[in-house]
DNA sequence: TTCCAATTTGCATCCGTATGCAACACGGTG
DNA sequence: CACCGTGTTGCATACGGATGCAAATTGGAA
């Protein structure tokens, strides 16, 4: 149907080598005097086809540049070695770094990632539509937007799915998590020792897991320890903006000597406040921590006391679950926490080591 | 060859409704007495189907969740809607804000974007050879890592290129970028206007287009200007600590009014460098300026004067030109040098508006 | 030399949708 | 009533590669 009629009646194209359609398989396999299965074979590992007709093969596909088609691939493979990256926030710094070591490692194994990046509010069922017709091989979520289990559900359609940083309970999902009450309860632990009694925390999105779990985890220990609970903040947003208004708030009541930001950006703001705004002197007035070790954190003016996510390990286990037999991750979804590391630095009055 | 065999003969398959594979055109219409070719045309826009019959089949679909197998789809069209983006830094503030604007914006017309994150050193053309083979529309590349025209050429194989803020002029790319140079000499003006008279700048890759013009820009409006340049670093990458290591270098001449450092990444660490190690005041003893305005450009720390890339109109710009014919693109690789905004604050003493 | 097993190769068909072309339906005109 | 044009519909096939099965080849054992 498509481009039949003489090929090469109508005189060169304009513009050269652009429009020049790619060598498919069964052409190659007929300068070559082969099946077209053989040339097949010859790009799979592991099929049966002896190792000098594939290494010719290779060699002259090398030369006219010929590469296996991926779409026509997918089409007749189950695969699409195409994951599926669900992302709703790529302001706060931690992501973009998650987001780059992840698709570094699916690539290294063959896989690339596409991106979906949903905006709260709208319509999510026809954001995530896309993810369902492309047949993505798993999805991983990186969002810690609204996002039902049932949406999600729909939306992966029987795929693998792993949530980064977010626990569901009810549905089919795997998540890979950091032990958020852990942390929580190490900062605790910091700001008590650092001699703080009064502490507050300002949230981040008041109902995702993570926030829940750390102001949880928090709370309890404070409670434990003896200290006082002098503010809670509740929050809608992760933000410079909303750690700064939190701070402001808190640091008018003057009854505070440390407040445990539910992640780094919302810390960085909130020591903004105090110091430009408040006038309070961090650490020597009041203490701060915050939670992720983003890169920001580590800045000297900021020099933030923080507990440092497992990026790293997070990446591999989740490209480990991919990698493994994904029909497993569907029959028994799992969920991983992993354990992350207390930062101390001058934010709380610490003294870091030196860099 | 897959899946033959009578279709519920070996009972239901564990694990609910994960393994049912979706329902296909032909079963769809099979259940409704109509062709495989109606489905289809249902679910074209302008094909030839009577309204009635689409509109039957539209909500027969959405009963039983039929969705249009994309890849089936990209292998009968020449269309994958697959845009691929290349990216190496996403360190780098400015970028993850880009791309989160520039895939948003390509999703709302149905494109999804494949990310390729391309590490420097390692095999370049392995690491495209997918971009190749996953048949994308377009390529954007937002990367301001070594990346040869020729191997993009080879990569991209007859696909529109569209290059963000990076120029090449012999091949058949197009270019969307701010206009650098024009930039540089704002900021050049600002510093005279504020009174320094010894000027540095600071370099992020020497080696970029992107650098080359903000230098060149700089360097030649200072001459014209009747300033001295006072210092010019090399650089190799652009980052929080090459800015530090720089104005460390530049404070200890103690003899340079102003610097200006090639993006603001660089100038953020030049600020803390200067003031926490070098004991400078900014802007009292010494002007910093940068370019980009990242968030961070605004918080109150750092009220950094900058010079605005324009990125809602980048974004528009790219997002029309593939929009639009993308042959046209071919035929004619343009570029595009964009305005954007000096951003006085206070890091060279002006003073802001208010927030 | 004969026969069987193991390996290699090719043939035919499938994946699910798009589309050129022919067939068909309907309404109006001469 | 024959004829034609417009608008719909279905048939058949193409897109490019993967793979079950049968055929062909090879080597070795009896």
């Amino acid at each position: 149907m498509r481009k039949q009629g003489s090929p090469s009646l109508q005189g060169e194209p304009p513009g050269d080598a652009l429009s020049r359609k790619p060598i498919t398989a069964r052409e190659l396999a007929r300068m070559l005097g082969v099946s077209q299965s053989a040339v097949s074979r010859a790009f799979t590992p592991g099929a049966s086809i002896a190792a000098d007709l594939r290494e010719r093969i290779l060699k002259y596909a090398a030369e006219v540049d010929y590469q296996p088609n991926a779409i026509a691939s997918m089409l007749s493979k189950s695969r699409t070695n195409i994951i599926g990256i669900v992302v709703s926030d790529m302001q706060n710094p931690f992501y973009p770094g998650l987001i780059e070591k992840l698709s570094r490692s699916l690539q290294r194994i063959g896989l690339q990632s596409l991106l979906f990046n949903i905006t709260k509010g709208s319509n999510l069922e026809e954001q995530l539509s896309a993810l369902r017709r492309y047949n993505v091989d798993a999805v991983i979520v990186i969002s810690a937007t609204i996002l039902s289990g049932s949406t999600l559900s729909w939306a992966t359609e029987g795929r693998p799915a792993i949530l980064i940083n977010r626990v569901i309970e009810d549905t089919n999902l795997s998540c890979v998590a950091c032990n958020n009450v852990e942390g929580a309860r190490a900062i605790a632990d910091h700001f008590h020792r650092q001699g703080a009694r009064r502490v507050a925390y300002v949230a981040g999105l008041s109902h995702t897991t993570t926030n829940r779990e750390r102001q949880n985890g928090f709370v309890t220990r404070i409670a434990e320890l003896g200290m006082t609970l002098s503010a809670q903040i509740e929050g809608r947003e992760y933000s410079y903006n909303a750690g700064r208004r939190a701070a402001l708030e808190i640091a008018a009541r003057k009854s505070t000597d440390a407040i445990f930001f539910a992640n780094d950006i919302l810390a960085i703001g909130g020591i903004d406040a105090l110091r430009e705004e408040a006038g309070c002197r961090v650490p020597d007035d009041i203490l701060v921590a915050g939670f992720d070790d983003i890169p920001m954190a580590g800045w000297p003016h900021y020099n933030l006391t923080t507990f440092r996510q497992p990026v790293d390990e997070i990446v591999r286990v989740v490209v480990e679950m991919i990698e493994g037999d994904t029909s497993a991750l569907l029959r028994a979804a799992t969920t991983i926490r992993l354990s992350g590391e207390l930062i101390e630095r001058r934010s709380t009055g610490a003294q870091p080591d030196a860099p």
